[in-house]
RNA sequence: GGUCCCUUCGUCUAUCGGUUAGGACGUCAGGUUUUCAACCUGAAAAGAGGGGUUCGAUUCCCCUAGGGACUGCCA
């Protein structure tokens, strides 16, 4: 069975690079009748929060991306205890005693050399007395004894990949303080989970070539791996740079819709055109891994202004009841309303404006050039209450008294009653207007 | 510095060596609708640069330039 998992880290809110990373996984399990699991990689207490993990689930389930499973990596503390005692065992874990600044000199004079800043491996080569001496002033961390060959796998995005682990330092799996490092956790999960697939950004493939070498040492079945390419913004910065404004919390607070914003991450870099789709079910039939390139994606979120307005436009009126009762819509003009404001709106919130407008009436909008004729206009308007032949009657009335036409004679008499240039059918606004200001 | 990935219209991309280099979004121009929008039709618009291989290169190889990522006792 297909076994999927997104695994964030509960130090932050979620953003629409996290999303992508989200919804192919959850696609892929979803298409192929499998399971999605959520898992929380919460390795380091300090950062980690239970705010942002139910954060992340309130995200998760705004967006319908329901999951078959939970679970805490810091939960599973023992395992990964016994995980590290089968790499003692097999003898791939070594325990190292060079503190961070010692490591950073390291690095520093390697690069100052010319020389890939790899660990050396100098911890190897300690004796088991200068082992318990180092040990009597600090707590050593352990890392992961590499297999100095190349690395090698079939991606499911990117195709064949080779890397060589010798340009790669031993993985550090548990620190000084004796936490365990996401690099450890993940691996026993996803051997533990049974998961057989594993997308993530590309950001990862590093992390890939090392981890495929602890499963194996671990006797585990290396899942199929894909790493996809990595959001930019629109003129191709990087996208860590916004991600500030870009957390999934402040798009839902700007009025997205959740299917908008799947439709756009589900083909965004892929080589199928991006539709907007109104199902998840569509979303799953139109998924596929394969259609995606490994050029870095350019991210806009501009793009989700129109999709968003597309979508609430394809709102059926039920969808809406609720909505407009609230903003105070009266029941019986509900539904005339709805048909009315759906093609005039950028999100769902904007009903509370047409509303306002349609109880209040708007200030008028006249240009100069038009004062005398709005002027006659008005004296030509009907009385209140409106109906379906208000707007064609006035303006009959109108053209035949100024001799006006087409666009002239509309649009000052459009500006005139709503203040806008722009919205919807004039014949169908006006029965809706309780009240005018012109 | 090292490693990995990448580079086709403005954008996302198609092309398994021979094509008028195709599509979608956007843009522009017409058209339709007695207003706006929507819609229809049409147009403009691309192979980073340089070498090879080949009868022929967007496609294969090399170099250069450019972009992204990793190079943590973060995830």
């Amino acid at each position: 069975m297909t076994i999927t998992r997104f695994a964030p880290s509960p130090t932050g809110f979620l953003h629409v690079g996290n999303l992508r990373t989200a919804l192919f996984n959850y696609l892929i399990a979803r298409k192929a009748g499998g399971q999605f699991v959520l898992r929380l990689d919460d390795t380091d207490p300090e950062r980690s929060t239970q705010e942002y993990a139910d954060g992340i689930k309130q995200d998760l389930e705004w967006l319908g991306l329901t999951w078959d499973r939970v679970e805490r990596q810091s939960d599973r503390l023992d395992r990964y205890n016994e995980a590290a005692d089968e790499l003692r065992a097999a003898g791939r874990f070594y325990e190292c005693f060079e503190t961070p600044v010692e490591l950073d000199l390291k690095r520093k004079k390697q690069l100052n050399m010319g020389k890939p800043p790899v660990y050396d491996r100098a911890a190897l080569a300690l004796t088991d007395a200068e082992k318990d001496a180092l040990r009597a002033e600090r707590s050593g961390h352990w890392r992961f004894k590499l297999d100095q060959q190349r690395i090698e796998w079939g991606d499911g995005i990117l195709g064949d990949l080779s890397i060589d682990a010798a340009s790669v330092s031993d993985p550090v799996l548990i620190r000084g303080d004796g936490q365990f490092l996401y690099t450890l956790a993940s691996v026993c999960d996803d051997v533990d989970f049974g998961i057989t697939h594993v997308v993530r950004g590309s950001d990862h493939v590093t992390n890939t070539a090392t981890q495929i070498q602890i499963i194996q040492a671990l006797g585990g079945t290396v899942p199929d791996f894909a790493h996809h390419s990595l959001l930019t913004g629109p003129q191709g910065e990087a996208l860590s740079k916004r991600l500030g404004t870009l957390a999934l919390r402040d798009l839902r607070a700007q009025g997205i819709e959740p299917m908008a914003l799947l439709s756009l991450m589900a083909r965004l870099g892929a080589n199928e055109p991006v539709e907007l789709r109104s199902s998840m079910q569509e979303l799953i039939d139109g998924f596929d891994l394969s259609q995606f390139g490994s050029a870095p994606t350019k991210f806009d979120v501009a793009d989700l202004g129109p999709m968003t307005a597309k979508t609430v436009a394809a709102l059926p009126f039920v969808d809406m009841e609720a909505a407009l009762t609230d903003v105070g819509v009266p029941a019986d003009i509900a539904p005339a309303f709805w048909e009315v404001a759906r093609e005039n709106i950028a999100t769902r919130g904007d009903v509370a404006d047409w509303w306002a407008l349609c109880r209040d009436g708007a200030v008028p909008l006249i240009d100069a050039e038009d004062a005398d004729f709005v002027a006659t206009a008005k004296d030509l308007l009907p009385a209140q209450p409106w109906d379906g032949d208000s707007w064609k009657s006035w303006t009959t009335a109108v053209k035949d008294a100024t001799g006006r036409k087409g666009r002239g004679l509309f649009m000052p008499l459009r500006k005139a009653l709503t203040g806008m240039e722009h919205g919807p059918d004039m014949s169908k606004l006006m029965p809706l207007l309780q009240k005018h200001q012109l």
